[in-house]
RNA sequence: GCGAAAAUAGCUCAGUUGGUAGAGCGCCACCUUGCCAAGGUGGAGGUCGCGGGUUCGAAUCCCGUUUUUCGCUCCA
């Protein structure tokens, strides 16, 4: 664990110290949970956005993508279910200092009463009709308390007295579950969506929310893409975007924030064939994330019992990352309830015309919903190793995927005279037409191959004196270190393929 | 949000019972003309997270605050 532990200490500081990740607003002691993407790191980010990017939208024929507005109309979250679910009731106790929701507290007094119930008739039914009847009796007052109770804490919540619930709570006894304890905070509200304010005069503008999730941009235009797109389900519309949560506890370096970004994939079809097309899309996602090559072993899917109110099948991609199996990627069976929900709400009709079967219908969604930063991370943690060379020292490198490294080549001469940066600048001159290069001619040639090891420059060119006689260059590896020489000529094509589309992902697919 | 711990140079960290701020690495310039980090010379960079207080004097003691880490909690 604390071995854990230090190696996610070194990935945060290799971020920081490599330009991958800054604190937000660090010179003002940053914000809680806030992260910058710095010149590497933005460049990662890119590339991931785009390798998913492509294999949504590029390589799908019925899949198109859109980029809907952060702000929405706030009905939006109304529909969605967000306003409620986003809010919740929160209360502490002060003796364990652990924190519960008041509404679950509330309910799970209610469903002892229910089993305080259930008992009665068990016990009763063993007896004559008399005693049947004494039971009966408390088996209906149980009923009769376990309903108020409910209800009131309805109504109170309904009217945002959160004072009631409290008091509700100390009247009937409620304990800590863990401790016993009945030394209770006040119950406080907690949104976890970001308001905000539409219009610039305080009395006339509109409260409006930041999404919490994109889903919902594609919900609500996707009668638009179907028809100008005229596309027959099955078909998916794919977005990337920010959403922003105002998370209660925000850790884990970039594993959690307040702002973050979604890449996400909403597949319409067929009501009745979403569990095939379920299965379809974990497969295919699982394995999109094989092809970066991180290794089978540390992805797993994690099936949830608990499923959300408009899901009726749920599973995660979970990837190892430094502090265990942690969430990556959500693929869920969502039914019609968006749909429906926002034709309720918008009184629209949000159906669509099947020719096939010559009937319309609200379609059923399945989703593949992934956190741009988390894969991030996934990637920054798994590649950065610290190795040990054969000679006992030691070299800190970044096993980046090469189709994702932020600089692909670095063009080094050997000596900084002699003719030998000219031709490295020639060179750099005409790969910086077909991918990242940089430039890098201070101090040892060595010491410059760490220098791009540390941000995961899979190549090194270098150009020597050999290379003013007959145009070759001398390429050297990231990963294995070592060193072939190719022709001038021959290199552009060479990085091209070994960093192609077509290499990392086809490859994975067939 | 509660509890605990921490915050000193870009990074990793020293800093004695309170007496004007240091190292290694990194960075920049020049020299050395080099194939896997550690040759030489010179240099930049810190109001010790921030704000108060105690004191002749605070990186050091006290209070507050911000941020981070860990635990609890939450996580569509």
């Amino acid at each position: 664990m604390s071995q854990q532990e230090d190696l996610f200490k070194k990935v945060v500081a290799h971020a920081k110290e490599y330009g991958f990740i800054f604190a937000s607003s660090e010179i003002y002691d940053g914000l809680s949970a806030v992260y910058d993407y710095g010149q590497n790191g933005s460049a990662l980010k890119n590339n991931l956005r785009q390798y998913w990017w492509r294999s949504m939208v590029q390589l799908h024929q019925n899949i198109v993508g859109v980029d809907a507005a952060i702000l929405m109309h706030p009905t939006t979250w109304k529909a969605s279910g967000h306003v409620d679910a986003f809010n919740d009731p929160l209360i502490d106790n002060k003796d364990s200092k652990k924190r519960y929701r008041a509404d679950v507290l509330i309910e799970d007094y209610a469903e002892k009463l229910e089993q305080k119930a259930q008992k009665e008739i068990g016990f009763g039914e063993r007896f004559d009709l008399a005693q049947f009847e004494a039971t009966n009796e408390r088996v209906l007052r149980y009923r009769e308390e376990q309903k108020e109770i409910l209800s009131r804490m309805a109504q109170s919540l309904e009217k945002e007295d959160l004072a009631d619930v409290k008091a509700l709570i100390e009247e009937l006894g409620i304990a800590d579950p863990d401790t016993g304890s009945k030394n209770w905070t006040d119950v406080r509200q907690f949104n976890l969506m970001f308001g905000t304010k539409l219009g610039a005069s305080a009395d006339s503008a509109m409260d409006l929310y930041l999404r919490p999730e994109t889903a919902q941009g594609i919900f609500v235009n996707y009668l638009n893409v179907q028809k100008t797109g005229r596309m027959k389900i099955p078909f998916g519309i794919a977005q990337t975007g920010k959403a922003f949560r105002n998370e209660i506890v925000a850790r884990q370096f970039i594993f959690r924030m307040r702002e973050f970004e979604q890449m996400e994939m909403q597949f319409f079809v067929r009501p009745g064939e979403e569990m095939q097309w379920y299965e379809y899309w974990k497969e295919t996602r699982l394995k999109w994330h094989l092809s970066l090559g991180m290794g089978a072993e540390n992805y797993r899917f994690h099936d949830h019992e608990k499923l959300a109110h408009y899901a009726n099948a749920a599973a995660d991609i979970e990837f190892n990352f430094p502090f265990g199996f942690k969430e990556l990627e959500g693929i869920h069976s969502r039914t019609d309830f968006d749909l429906k929900q926002h034709e309720a709400f918008s009184g629209k009709k949000l159906q669509y015309f099947d020719p096939e079967l010559g009937t319309s219908y609200v379609p059923y969604v399945v989703e593949t919903s992934i956190g741009l930063d988390r894969l991030f991370l996934a990637v920054l943690s798994h590649s950065l190793q610290e190795e040990t060379l054969a000679d006992g020292t030691s070299r800190t490198v970044l096993k980046l995927p090469s189709i994702l490294a932020p600089v692909k080549a670095a063009i080094l001469p050997l000596v900084k005279k002699d003719g030998l940066p000219e031709l490295a600048h020639e060179i750099v001159e005409s790969l910086r037409w077909d991918m990242p290069v940089t430039y890098d001619e201070k101090d040892a040639v060595g010491r410059r191959y760490r220098r791009q090891d540390a941000v995961g420059t899979p190549y090194c060119i270098t150009v020597d004196h050999q290379s003013l006689e007959d145009r070759t260059v001398t390429i050297r590896y990231r990963d294995s270190m070592e060193q072939e020489r190719i022709a001038i000529a021959d290199l552009s094509q060479k990085m091209q393929e070994a960093n192609s589309f077509k290499h990392w992902l086809g490859s994975a697919l067939a």
